[in-house]
DNA sequence: GACTTTTAGTGAGCATGCTTATTATCATCA
DNA sequence: TGATGATAATAAGCATGCTCACTAAAAGTC
């Protein structure tokens, strides 16, 4: 309950929040958070596909895809075809691309410098391993059933 | 970078799949998250009015009015009007609400269940603390320009 | 070789959250 | 009282992320 705050929706206050202060600050360089991760995801792993690079950044693809539409007009990527498979692309990063990488890299460095502020190495290292852990429990309970059926009345 | 994981990224993917899982959950309760939020935050604030109500949650009075107007269609809300401001509505929980807390109430706790296992109590605690300090340091920083400008050619 | 299943990618449609801009009302102060 | 500025709510438009449904191509099977 909100009276003593509960921890997803801070969590999740701390996403937005997060998402809100790095696109304040990468507005002039035209690429949001999510093509941020897109592009810095596909820059090691170029002549990737679709598919594959949807699982390893854990969205669905349907939804890589229309970031990597709009980040393909914008010629920060480019889908050539795989003679190998007509069904799909493979993606890589435009030369133009190749700049950005390191401004957004700065701004991210920039931004997880205001959030962590106060926390130590340690304690930021011990943030990111909980939440790897709470990911991964997540990912696990994705895949099963949601069961909403629930014994409230009894 | 992805190599050896960004912590922004794994938040912000802990926040979506804890959304997305919450969802699987309480799609046959009619609820989503973010509605779920604005009434267990309503819930305690009965009376109150929208840009206060946005303000409590945090987000942008426009998003709030329209997460509202879902709500007030679907009959878990009323705007009654405010006789001393004419511009301000008044914020209700209908009846048929009310019933709707506890069931919200538990699919967040059989989230929250799925997403913490393996975590102590005292590391969720833990866990909760560094969130909420990481919250209030972009509250803050959000409300100072961010300068784009650096120094990455010198 | 024809039939079925799986896989790659996309279309449609919805929800959340933002920025920017607008309207209506209230509050202030000369 | 009447102009000025602040505040409550909403409109328009965009980005991200989902579910569901679909097409095209590949892979497996009889």
């Amino acid at each position: 309950m909100p009276s003593s705050p509960n921890i997803s929706f801070v969590l999740h206050d701390v996403a937005r929040l997060l998402r809100k202060r790095f696109e304040q600050r990468s507005r002039a360089s035209g690429l949001t958070r999510a093509q941020w991760q897109v592009l810095a995801y596909l820059s090691l792993h170029e002549g990737i596909h679709q598919n594959k690079l949807a699982d390893l950044i854990e969205i669905m693809p349907i939804t890589l895809a229309r970031l990597l539409d709009k980040m393909e007009a914008r010629g920060f990527i480019e889908r050539r075809p795989n003679p190998a498979d007509r069904r799909a692309w493979l993606l890589y990063l435009t030369p133009e691309a190749h700049p950005l990488l390191e401004i957004m890299r700065s701004n991210g460095q920039k931004t997880r410098g205001e959030a962590f502020t106060g926390l130590s190495a340690d304690a930021q290292l011990h943030l990111l391993q909980t939440l790897s852990l709470i990911k991964s429990n997540l990912l696990e309970a994705c895949t099963q059933p949601a069961v909403d059926r629930e014994r409230m009345h009894g």
